[in-house]
DNA sequence: ACCGTTCTAGAACAATCACTCTAGAGCAAG
DNA sequence: CTTGCTCTAGAGTGATTGTTCTAGAACGGT
């Protein structure tokens, strides 16, 4: 693996668990063995490049993992309800540590780190792309994919944040079947909007 | 209003847009208008006080707020669409900063910050204790009432950060209506779980 | 008037922050 | 062997961090 690499690694890894701000570059540098020295020649912005190609990384590798979780599926529902019950496996196997660091990058970041922001945007957007993609195929019209990958997103974040905090998987188990009955309703009663 | 109050106030309005490893003790000090010795004098346990106590105070607050937004409704859909209109209405007009601070705070500390962690976990159970008592009082069983208002909790919190990162309404939008479907399925179909 | 307590006020402190700088190691090309 | 470039290496920089300290203002009870 490249310097960079492990870097960028580094920083994802002590991302999802204590957030942009609190992460100090020395941490970084200790976590990933490389010198000062090399961080700042790999990345010559600092701290906000670093922390740029780390939610780049691990929003591509997380998208990805969810992706693979519902691809097996063709049943819409069954498939966000094994992906939120497998999240809820990994978090509790992992001691309640999060998955994936952009969900909390991002509402630590929008208003103070605008260029950080605007990758976690990127990012998210890019999710919302696969799933619409993913479910129209599933045969929803595209409307509706967009709206129901749009909160398997949302509640899929939220969630972590609720199971992390109370140390519990009820909250990803919850969110799962919220969301699966809403791909249900949208399977039986496709919603055609207008704009 | 009282010096601590008006501290806590600073604090809330601070970490709701920018976290708390990114607030200053001087940022508070500014916006409040106390002196630092005010601020140590009442609370001698420094910064982890003063957000403990601010998260507490709009986890409150923000708990009633929902209360009351769900409460006209005898359909609890319908409830809960309006709630999450309500909060994209919000977010946008205040320029996309998030209403409370909760959220944000809980996945950025739970790891490094045990006990502004267990502060989180407190508000969090409070707001599920009265959604449960709120959706009984609608007619779902203890279960039925305490998933879906997890489900609310983690959808509302997901979808406020990808609303406030990609500044639009559609995640609190579709966000609401995935739930609605879920609240929906749980009246016309209620699920006994065993334990 | 006096005392004790509560609270205001901000200068000062050590520690830590992101970052810069200089020096040299390693390597490929000529 | 020399040259030029990429990358390693970490000591050092000024600014900022959360917190402590000392001094005095404000106030109620006697």
């Amino acid at each position: 693996m490249r310097t960079d690499e492990r870097i960028a690694v580094a920083m994802a890894e002590l991302l999802r668990r204590q957030g942009y701000a609190a992460t100090g570059i020395k941490q970084v540098v200790e976590a990933s063995g490389a010198p000062i020295g090399s961080l700042y020649h790999h990345f010559p912005r600092g701290k906000r490049a670093v922390a740029e190609a780390a939610l780049r990384q691990s929003g591509a590798a997380y998208g990805e993992l969810v992706a693979s979780l519902l691809a097996p599926y063709d049943d819409i529902a069954a498939g966000i309800e094994a992906a939120f019950t497998a999240a809820a496996d990994d978090i509790e196997q992992t001691g309640w540590v999060n998955m994936c660091p952009v969900g909390t990058v991002a509402g630590e970041v929008v208003d103070v780190e605008p260029e950080l922001g605007a990758v976690a945007a990127e990012v998210f957007e890019g999710w919302i792309e696969g799933g619409t993609a993913l479910f129209r195929e599933r045969g929803l019209t595209d409307d509706d994919a967009r709206a129901l990958i749009t909160a398997v997103i949302s509640a899929l974040e939220g969630a972590f944040v609720l199971s992390r905090t109370l140390r519990s998987r009820d909250p990803l188990i919850a969110a799962g079947r919220g969301i699966a009955a809403y791909a249900r309703e949208l399977v039986a009663d496709p919603v055609v909007r207008s704009g």
